[in-house]
DNA sequence: ACTATTTAGTGGATAATGTCAACCATTTTG
DNA sequence: CAAAATGGTTGACATTATCCACTAAATAGT
């Protein structure tokens, strides 16, 4: 076994283990208001502050019919809005309402507990080496990213 | 913000990181044959080699119901079998046959592939610094497990 | 021993999630 | 300018997941 069969085992052992411990694999989610695809998009939508939907579809990965009906989905319930762009009129720009902002800050507090109950018997030194950890995985596998 | 904000603030910044980088988010999958779930599923049965139902309901935090269609589906295929076990009348055995082996080996050479697609252009020593943090965070997270 | 509770698994009904292809309007490319 | 590409929407489905009720067997409580 070389090198790099050693490297995709610890990454298959990694993934296993990461799935199931963070709840990705099934996502019941917390807040059963929100699924974790739409909390990642409105996540998305305020890092942005203003994107259009295409910009979306290409960070997530996901099919823009989908986004188009999740984000209707979003304006109907008054978190999303959709604005006009004048510069290129096949596109509309979306942003997050001031209900949005609240309602994804709320969001982002809620995942942040998830996280807490994980981390919460965790030494200092334990969480700076785990923050050490995290970064140099993300380093290392980010350098692929076109 | 204090040294466990820091470090739930990594955590997020990962795992947003790495469901997109990974595919996890929404996981169209390299083999339309099986969903990301009951890949998991085959292989977490060949894992057992043998083993119940409720196993994998425990261990994969899914619904039971869910689980025993997708076992039916397996039988349907002809890679998984039933057994009747007789020490508890209540359960069944389930392992894969000699072709849901097979197959279950096909996927994860499927999924190395993927995973191979991630890391190729990694030099031998970020390999190693890549395992290494994995097997970290492995070790620091999994410490909280019951 | 015998009721009460728990555990394993199944099935019906239905909701939520995601996909595919067709389509219009615009913009970009050759 | 015609052809191809992009952004977004919609219809029609397929897949995936959840909830609840139920049977059968095992276990616990008294």
């Amino acid at each position: 076994m070389n090198e790099y069969d050693k490297t995709i085992n610890e990454i298959r052992t990694f993934n296993r283990f990461y799935t199931v411990n963070m709840g990705f694999l099934n996502s019941n989610y917390l807040d059963s208001k929100y699924s974790v695809l739409e909390t990642r998009i409105l996540f998305e939508i305020k890092l942005h502050k203003i994107c259009i939907q295409s910009d979306i579809v290409k960070t997530l990965h996901i099919d823009k019919s989908y986004l188009s009906r999740i984000v209707q989905r979003f304006c109907a319930k008054g978190i999303v809005e959709k604005i006009k762009s004048d510069d290129d009129k096949r596109t509309t720009k979306i942003t997050l309402t001031a209900i949005g902002n609240e309602e994804t800050e709320r969001l982002i507090q809620l995942t942040n507990q998830q996280i807490k109950a994980q981390i919460v018997e965790l030494s200092l030194d334990e969480c700076n080496k785990l923050c050490t950890a995290l970064n140099t995985v993300i380093s290392i596998l980010g350098k692929e990213e076109n």
